[in-house]
DNA sequence: TTGATGCGTCAAGTTTCTTTATCCACATAA
DNA sequence: TTATGTGGATAAAGAAACTTGACGCATCAA
């Protein structure tokens, strides 16, 4: 296979005029085919049989079956014993995506997913950023999960970063969202005890223990629902090309780019994007995005932790 | 269903015993059903049919095939007329995960998953940080893995932030792996213009040509194939008990965490957990975790870009 | 040359699944 | 109250999918 290949036009075809309805499992392993031929560039009976516990005449089937259905996908090589894809090869059951195929790498790198689950068989060299994190226990997320579907306030015993309150304390919440910070997840959730509404994290939850009628319905989390727009360009410091590789980056469009974030996610993108280091360090390249409203931005800011 | 259920244990039972071998697609649908019960408390006949596009009485039959296999984990609800799970209910094909659930939970949020996919129904409220980022290319993507799967060099168009070379310039590079940096992918690659490995970000790729014999193998990569261990304690500026927050946070024991990270990771590892601006800002708060072996670390920073 | 491997195929038989139909319990609305 | 709709269970016939076991072919390495 040459590298010219894996350059050719190989946009989804889309699925269309099947004159029955294959069956779910089928319609799996065709696009299991599709998508082993496509990310690795071949496949093999065994393949199938590891994959799916199916019979060896079956995986033989399979393969029959999607020569007929993409006719002209596959090339045999009697040499190697192995199906390449060949060279007008177009993924015929599943449109390729490459954030699809990263996000899977990074499930499997750091033990999210199987790499059976993942589909891979022979998975590149891959590293994801190794944080070390308290693991968030399976029925605690499930009691959180009960209470926000069935809008419940819960009774919890947290351990807070408050400094007047050292040890883990008791406390109700009606808890309404999930958010990620791109580092840990929190839950959203109004405190009977502060009454207000705050961002918990979910592995600083200890226990949990009884439930009640949610009394502050989520609706009226302001901070969590209303937007606030935040308009980042590159960092003035830098080159005007380097300020144009910056643009490119970042999709923005005549230099900007603005982007709604919820109040309540403010302090964590800014974190997030080290907007608030900006003037600390000297090395523009180090903040590559500023933001350019910056006033509302701090008074944005300050307004969502109110 | 009360709170009370949620906390019971349950662990995962295995899967043991089974006289006749099952079908995948049968196991697919089993843990399934132990999947939406455990999440979302609820099943019934027609989330099957959605799902797996199977007939109804085929819903019933594997509704009666898993109270069958997992006794006592149905209960029926005459009135919602729909299956609830029991107060004894314990998974028995699925483990429960909450890391596997919030990382679906992520993928919808941000749209690498579909719904369906993540075998959600009513899914929750869930916001993942927003980040405007230019796409990679699937077939930019796919020949960076053959190149890596083959050992092949490739000749490729990329746009580097070096400020002596503002243009795109075309080169040659022996990718041999992939790493995230919380942030974005990068492609660790041996550059034949500059004559040493790099980190190479996947989204400024704009074009890619030629390929040929690999000339430098991945293996001679030191930063990359070399681990630093970082040790990181507690911001010491933090309170007795806050930094004892952390460290539960963080998994340390004696107040400390070793964390092994290749060299070529270092940099992204700094800027990550902030360690980097830890003296800029005043506030610890800002930045919970500093290392404790700062001068092998800026050593080692240092010698990882040489 | 021989053995091992991997693909293809055939036939018989089993399991799974659909289709079609009928029945039951419950909730809601007329 | 009765009618209607919904969601569940079940049965039987037939189709589709799948397994088992058998055999043949091509290729490669010993």
């Amino acid at each position: 296979m040459h590298i010219l290949n894996l350059l050719f036009y190989t946009d989804h075809m889309g699925i269309s005029g099947f004159e029955r309805q294959i069956r779910w499992g089928i319609e799996q392993r065709l696009e299991f085919i599709d998508f082993r031929l496509f990310w690795e560039g071949e496949i093999n009976r065994s393949a199938l049989t590891q994959q799916f516990g199916i019979s060896i005449p079956q995986a033989s089937n399979d393969l029959k079956r999607y020569e007929e259905l993409a006719p002209g996908n596959l090339a045999y090589d009697k040499s190697q014993k192995r199906y390449f894809s060949s060279l007008a090869f177009r993924p015929q059951f599943l449109p390729p995506d490459a954030d699809q195929y990263l996000n899977r790498l990074r499930g499997v790198a750091d033990h999210t997913i199987s790499q059976g689950d993942a589909w891979f068989s022979q998975m590149p060299s891959a590293e994801s950023m190794p944080l070390p994190q308290r693991r968030v226990e399976a029925n605690l997320l499930r009691a959180m999960l009960y209470a926000i579907r069935r809008s419940r306030s819960i009774r919890v015993l947290y351990q807070s970063m408050n400094s007047t309150r050292p040890e883990p304390l008791w406390r109700w919440i009606s808890p309404h969202a999930f958010a990620n910070d791109g580092l840990r997840w929190h839950v959203r959730a109004y405190c009977h005890l502060d009454r207000k509404f705050k961002d918990f994290l979910l592995p600083r939850f200890l226990e949990v223990d009884g439930d009640a009628p949610q009394e502050v319905p989520g609706d009226l989390d302001r901070p969590w629902r209303e937007f606030f727009d935040v308009v980042l360009i590159p960092n003035p410091k830098l080159s005007l090309n380097q300020r144009n590789i910056v643009a490119q980056d970042y999709c923005m469009e005549d230099g900007r780019i603005s982007i709604s974030i919820r109040y309540s996610f403010l302090y964590y993108f800014q974190k997030r994007l080290r907007l608030d280091v900006a003037r600390a360090l000297d090395d523009p390249k180090e903040t590559p995005v500023v933001v350019e409203n910056r006033e509302a931005f701090e008074v944005a800011l300050r307004e969502a932790n109110k």
